[in-house]
DNA sequence: CAGAAGAATGACAGCGCTGTCAATCAATCG
DNA sequence: CGATTGATTGACAGCGCTGTCATTCTTCTG
């Protein structure tokens, strides 16, 4: 890990100081300058600046004023130091090439930005390793609150997050115990539910179609439910095919068409919508009537599955509400309140027309 | 804007500091506690820390020991504060729920983070004030550098920039002047070349589709590039649908039925990949064959569109490209190598089917 | 109208670290 | 062998702000 050093460089010109008669006075404008333009002492100014109560409305004018006047840029920096808090969010997830996780993100910062947080990103890549690494350097910020979509949080890591007592929702999964809060639904009962309803519409012949299992635990732990439920009716899944590799519409195409060159059984069931779509499309490019020739279900409830000619058979994961949960759940800790250890957002079965 | 207000606790407890006897000893643990356990002084903890040259090899091991004995996490704050240079870089994007810009984000995530920087992330749902506020709640915090997909940038926000020199790197879109370094394509170019590819084939009848144009100026001008094209030949849209809302993929198919109910041109140009795969679905929900009853083209060369049954006819914007080369810039400019001002990463038309 | 209560403002110390410059020490050179 | 050089290490000040407690000024009560 090579660190590029910059200059220290964050130099302000102040704005129109004429008074000073210097116009390329280049130094940073602090606290202490605006108190002296205004006549007021630093911590007023800091008051001012904070919106707190207690400051007389002649005394907030006067500060306002000054602060326009000498173009004050307020140092959080310096303010977290001091003792206020951060205004930052630690935010760790395993990928954003999936939609998913971008979801979850936009859901997040919608909620934390309104409150005036900040979130500070790490993508793990579904390596425990670059896990631990990045939940010791984001917890080097001191943030307000942690936010992780958890891989598989090392020794190290637990260490780490018990030692600095901030806050934490994990997210996605509630089928792990919680370090500390946790929002999402059960991948488990996820998995169960679409194959009891697919079993209730008279399906009897299944496979799998999934992406790298290893890394994705959640998409092993839905495959694992779906099949509980097919051996409590005495089925399994008769072929699987999956690759190594992230989940994509390209891979889940293919391996469709693997299966499809040899007498695929009559209902797939993938990994996720991005694999389903995949199979849908290798499936219409063949000229098969889906659910008459192939039946296709996958899990997410993605927009553009919706919007298919075919309707995908789906579940719907409600990531955005769950980063909303989540950040419901660190505002209202930070609000003081007592909150729920574990939230389940639950799912929503979407039948579509794909099975 | 509410803030909500934690109490202070960030609190530590020391790992095993057995020799003190008291184990719920809760007090932050600091450089001078780890100089203290290892015999030397702090500043030479701080440059064991920071990876410093200049420090022995039997000193680095004792002090590495210290600190794995009683736990002691660096704290950035601190050390941003006292002059060396943070390590987080703001980054201000239009929006998540499109995957463009998750694409942009991704490709700047894989850059920074292996050099050891973080971002931290707002969202200005493209509206101008919201990204004025954001530029300076995030330069608050200092941050080595900045990277703006900008929506409109006032006046306060230029005057902000100007003020804090902090290296900026405006992505997306090279048809504006930047105010530091910009990276990104001609969206202008982008329309108009896939306008004369399109004319190249010997279409002659024109759409538009599209989304919310007065916020994504982007794909406005990418219309503008295209129209400008069809004119140089004699040519303009027929017919323009548009609706006021952000793009998707239901949106372009609820667009593209109401048109074909009135007769629609031979080729609809859509404002990006996803109105353009609601559009492909439409015309495939009504049994039309794509290209012969309905020429369809987009923007984006996303990877779903590629994989369709019928590939899109589009352009390859090269996000997560954007993103990579944005965080390059930055890089360079922080270790104090010269940098272009202007990156074009260039865009590739996608001959598909659907054109 | 004296005294109490409350509102507004300020003084001061210190958050935890790093830049700067100085001091120390061992190794090298002619 | 004395002087010079480079490698290590340390002392000190201060980054810009806010928590705490004290002070001053009003306003209200009986």
């Amino acid at each position: 890990m090579t660190t590029y050093l910059q200059k220290p460089g964050h130099l302000e010109t102040p704005g129109g100081l004429e008074e000073t008669g210097r116009p390329d006075e280049t130094r940073r404008v602090t606290l202490a300058d605006v108190a002296e333009a205004a006549g007021v002492s630093e911590i007023t100014v800091s008051r001012v600046v904070r919106g707190l109560a207690n400051v007389s409305p002649a005394t907030v004018f006067k500060v306002e004023e000054a602060i326009a006047r000498t173009g004050y840029l307020r140092n959080r920096l310096a303010g977290a130091m001091a003792g206020a808090v951060s205004n930052q969010i630690a935010v760790i997830l395993p990928s954003l090439s999936n939609s998913v996780f971008a979801d979850v993100l936009n859901g997040l910062e919608v909620r934390l930005q309104s409150a005036g947080f900040h979130s500070v990103l790490g993508i793990s890549n579904y390596d425990s390793d670059r896990e631990t690494k990045l939940i010791e350097s984001l917890l080097g910020w001191r943030p307000a609150g942690l936010v992780i979509a958890p891989t598989e949080l090392s020794q190290r890591a637990l260490q780490l997050l018990r030692r600095v007592r901030v806050p934490t929702v994990e997210v996605m999964d509630i089928d792990r115990d919680p370090l500390d809060m946790v929002v999402g639904i059960s991948h488990r009962q996820a998995g169960k539910a679409l194959a009891y309803y697919l079993i209730g519409r008279g399906y009897r012949s299944f496979g799998y179609v999934g992406h790298d299992i290893e890394s994705d635990h959640r998409a092993a732990i839905r495959r694992d439910g779906f099949r509980a439920a097919l051996r409590e009716n005495g089925l399994d899944f008769e072929t699987e095919a999956t690759a190594a590799a992230v989940s994509s519409v390209p891979l889940g195409r293919e391996l469709t068409a693997g299966l499809l060159g040899q007498g695929a059984p009559r209902l797939l069931y993938f990994s996720n919508d991005d694999m389903a779509m995949g199979g849908l499309f290798e499936a219409m490019a063949r000229g098969l009537q889906v659910p008459r020739d192939l039946a296709i279900a996958g899990f997410n409830g993605l927009q553009i599955g919706q919007s298919a000619p075919v309707a995908l058979t789906t579940v719907e994961s409600h990531r955005a509400l769950i980063g909303q949960r989540a950040a419901d759940q660190l505002l209202a800790r930070f609000a003081g309140q007592a909150v729920d250890r574990r939230i389940d957002v639950g799912f929503t079965l979407l039948p579509g027309a794909s099975a």
